[in-house]
DNA sequence: CTAGGTGCAAATTCTTTGCAGAATA
DNA sequence: TATTCTGCAAAGAATTTGCACCTAG
């Protein structure tokens, strides 16, 4: 089962979690994606590969990679699925385009400095946030024309 | 049906919305929320007054009053259902417990300055966001004791 | 062999919709 | 009166759960 993707099998095994093939594939799937996925939208994907995994299987499997911290939710204005993303070495940010849905990350986090300063204001401890930014993308921008409500 | 609250009543005709009891009571109750309702909380909390509105009713108002831009809805990590506020004179952003689930608005946003900086870098016209953090507060936090997993 | 993972079907939860009657403008 | 709103019941979408079987360790 750990024959490939040596480094994918042993973050699942660090976190005393059986390594399966489902397993791997959905986390493998994630870290290969530059955005956040559904539980539908691997269950798609895979099933498109010609690999059948139940979506129960899917969610316990997100669930679990979530408790372990190998993957983080979120969710996205007007759309009521979860979506899931792989935790990797860089926090980061989404842009979402209103007009095209398009997802972009953006690396850089402007709020470092502000949790430090709400930490010591408010005397809690930050553990994490989640920032989505809405807007028009280039494109969709140009092709607006009703502004007006 | 306009006698008191000439604030809401007024804010609802000014959309073209006919004003009755219970788009009223809704509008008013998310006014005086210090914190984002569910369609289920303003449910409950409005039964628990003697008033029965029907749920979906709650639902088609609160769709209707996000299409207005009456409010605004927003997730939270961890939870299925979606949060309504009143849209105010100020934006703000969130400070979630981890804990007990204790939700503080913040009223100063530090993004606006990036925000700038983003749309010209990416030539995007920003419009919107939300920013939720995540941690402890002070009581929840001297109350944890088995920070390890 | 044993604990944990998986598929399947059914259940739950949150939200939306169709329709007929009621209320606002 | 015309249009919009509302309650009710039923449908729908997303997610969760129970259970029997399967598989990694």
């Amino acid at each position: 089962m750990e024959k490939h993707m040596p480094q994918i099998s042993d973050t699942i095994k660090k976190n005393n979690l059986k390594v399966t093939a489902n397993r791997i594939r959905i986390l493998e799937f994630l870290r290969e994606s530059k955005t956040p996925l559904s539980a539908e939208n691997i269950y798609l994907k895979l099933r498109d590969n010609g690999i059948a995994i139940n979506l129960s299987t899917i969610y316990r499997t997100l669930e679990i990679f979530t408790l372990n911290n190998l993957v983080i939710s979120l969710n996205v204005e007007g759309d009521k699925k979860v979506l899931y993303e792989c935790v990797g070495e860089h926090h980061h940010h989404y842009l979402i385009c209103l007009s095209c849905s398009k997802i972009i990350s953006l690396d850089y986090c402007p709020l470092e400095s502000y949790e430090k300063e709400l930490e010591k204001q408010l005397d809690y401890t930050l553990i994490s946030h989640r920032l989505v930014l809405y807007g028009h993308c280039p494109k969709c921008k140009s092709k607006q024309h009703n502004l007006t409500k």
